[in-house]
DNA sequence: GACAAAAGTGAGTAAATACTTACTCTCTGA
DNA sequence: TCAGAGAGTAAGTATTTACTCACTTTTGTC
């Protein structure tokens, strides 16, 4: 068990790792500042020497995700030879990521919601901008390199990229199994696929 | 203007459809039962006249999505001769839809995320699995019509059309303008339709 | 037009929740 | 070893919010 005082840093590394998990388990909207903190064995008070608001906590939790599941998409695509191939590679990594973090595609939906345009809200926007691009930019590679139907709209492509993710995640949340998801994806992929590759 | 005085039933009805234009302009779960009174013009103890609870107001908002969304759909369906067709006519309905009550595919996703099964939640899963086993039939349909490439997994079709308008979604919660939706939709399901597709 | 039933009012209450503060404990380095 | 900085505690406060209730206004019926 970790000890009762830890280093600024580290509690508020520990801090937002219990927010990511408590998404995973419920609404992340209905997670309460209190239950935070017991979530870590912490007073509650404690919470705001670490971070002024709440609104402060959720943006850390938004870059935590936003620099973890870029980093690791990065890795995973340039591992790969391919457009296609990393295209591939970066939705199981995907997949992989929300599996892991299951909070996290919900943390995301909920933060685009917001009325106003917090902190945390422009980093989710960013992040999926970022990730956007990065889709685009691979499509543009494959159609480049002749893997990719030349009449494809690119910008539909990417929008579909995202939303075949989400559709899983939406199918997760009506099971109520997340672990289902990794082997249903590669199936759902496959469509994808044959919806933007060149015809033989 | 309506006036100050209507009859239970119908100030239900009103209520309803206030909450789902509400859900359109702020992020569904912070609409308080105090701003759904005031945007009737009534007073925010008359509401809990006409709904036991908050809760019970959220089921019949579930209810009137539920009955409105899959009656047009199911309208649109039936006008088309083959399955391909229909399945066609029901994204776009689908998408009309959500342009019209953008609250909607958000009340859904946060309903699905609820932690404690509540009639409103139950009634979102509901809708989502009719809504999934429509377009299953119509995958069927269309195999056995031979539209649809004969060796296609049915249930990650299924996953991927809900996601293709959950794609279309995020996008414009990104954009901020639901608008574009009905623009990018055909493009978007020009792509799904090519991954389900027979090959010529 | 009187009356009862239906609908609405508005001032409340209790619970939840983000944040504060006066204090105490614990670790570190000179 | 001990002073002080850093981390934690616990009992607050102010605000928000779902829901209540005693009372008033409106509406439809005879």
């Amino acid at each position: 068990m970790s000890p009762r005082h830890l280093p600024a840093d580290e509690r508020r590394a520990v801090t937002v790792e219990t927010v990511v998990a408590l998404a995973g388990e419920q609404n992340p909207s209905e997670i309460t500042t209190a239950t935070i903190a017991e979530r870590m064995q912490l007073s509650h008070g404690a919470l705001f020497r670490h971070f002024p608001t709440k609104e402060a906590l959720w943006g850390a939790v938004m870059e935590w995700v936003a620099e973890r599941l870029m980093a690791r998409i990065e890795r995973a695509v340039q591992a790969e030879a391919s457009p296609l191939a990393a295209l591939e590679a970066m939705f199981m990594t995907h997949v992989d990521f929300v599996v892991e973090h299951p909070g996290v595609p919900r943390m995301l939906f909920g933060e685009l919601q917001r009325a106003e345009l917090s902190a945390p809200k422009r980093m989710a926007q960013t992040l999926l901008r970022r990730y956007g691009e990065r889709v685009r930019a691979l499509l543009e590679a494959g159609r480049a390199a002749g893997e990719i139907d030349p009449a494809l709209d690119l910008a539909a492509a990417a929008t579909l990229f995202v939303g075949t993710v989400q559709g899983l995640v939406v199918q997760s949340l009506l099971a109520g199994d997340v672990g289902r998801l990794r082997g249903e994806a590669p199936a759902v992929l496959n469509i994808y696929l044959r919806g933007i590759r060149r015809q033989g």
